[in-house]
DNA sequence: CTTGGGACCTGGCTGC
DNA sequence: TGCAGCCAGGTCCCAA
């Protein structure tokens, strides 16, 4: 095993929290807020998110690409990234050294923040969009066809994973589904976007639906830390074609699945079925 | 403006 | 056996 990887939150892990979390938690008032990392709270002081949170209920939860918003009954949100290691766990049973806040609701659950990295960032805002401005669009919106994605590709000359992990071009999705996107598309991850033929833009945007929406049914991705808010494990590692799979037969052709570095970005192919330039 | 690279952060792995 | 150093990756920041 040459490369240690983790799964981190990406589009269909925060989909699965948001969906598994809110039957449990909406409706539910904040009754203490712990904040045991003072670098987990952006925008305000712990004090200010504390104050503002207790006797607010929540009225819904949303997700904004790999954000993860909480309606407030007072009409602010609270947002949560995850970022790398972050998991949003309910009544987890140890409290553990990596919690970094606990959100003491009352129905006397606790929901508690747990992020080894300490990259994970908890916003109390007016208006939600303060911080979710520069998201592109959601690659799941009905909005979202082929012409949008030829509108967005066209005006960048860089590769085109680098495209797809710029959440400012499109919303949500991070190193993994990217890999299995280009694989499930036959692109290679270092040709330009602005490259892509029109069959392919509109292949690799079917794709990116595809592998987003079967993530999803598979209640993401446990590659890493990322469990679901009860403890559960996601199923959708199982189902990955090339991102992790360093050395093992490509499952359409056999050959070796390659790592190479995109933007710093561990990045998993096939050399055989994703070409720079056309076959023969 | 676009693009690329480093910083942030920690645990696990490598290699001396 | 011990430990320094590298690496993973989402996002921001800065430099070219």
């Amino acid at each position: 095993m040459p490369y240690t990887s983790l799964a981190m939150p990406e589009l269909p892990e925060v989909e699965t929290i948001k969906n598994e979390l809110s039957p449990l938690v909406v409706g539910q008032r904040f009754t203490q807020v712990t904040i045991c990392d003072p670098k987990l709270v952006c925008g305000t002081s712990v004090e200010e998110l504390g104050q503002g949170l207790v006797g607010q209920t929540i009225q819904s939860i949303e997700r904004r690409g790999k954000y993860l918003i909480f309606n407030l009954s007072g009409g602010r949100s609270v947002i949560m990234h995850l970022r790398m290691t972050g998991t949003l766990l309910l009544n987890a049973r140890v409290t553990s050294r990596y919690a970094r806040a606990v959100f003491r609701l009352s129905n006397r659950t606790d929901l508690v923040f747990n992020d080894q990295r300490r990259l994970g960032l908890v916003w109390l805002v007016k208006d939600a969009s303060t911080v979710i401005a520069r998201l592109g669009p959601e690659p799941l919106a009905e909005s979202f066809t082929p012409d949008v994605l030829a509108g967005l590709l066209e005006k960048h000359r860089i590769p085109i994973k680098a495209t797809l992990l710029d959440q400012s071009i499109i919303a949500g999705i991070g190193n993994m589904y990217a890999d299995e996107a280009l694989f499930a598309a036959r692109i290679h991850p270092l040709k330009k976007a602005d490259a892509l033929s029109p069959e392919e833009v509109a292949t690799l945007c079917h794709h990116i639906g595809s592998v987003l929406r079967s993530a999803i049914s598979g209640r993401g991705a446990s590659v890493g830390t990322y469990v679901r808010p009860e403890g559960q494990l996601g199923s959708a590692q199982f189902h990955f074609k090339v991102a992790h799979r360093y050395g093992e037969p490509c499952p359409a052709c056999g050959t070796a699945i390659k790592r190479i570095s995109v933007r710093n970005r561990g990045t998993y192919f096939c050399s055989n079925c994703q070409r720079l330039t056309s076959r023969r």
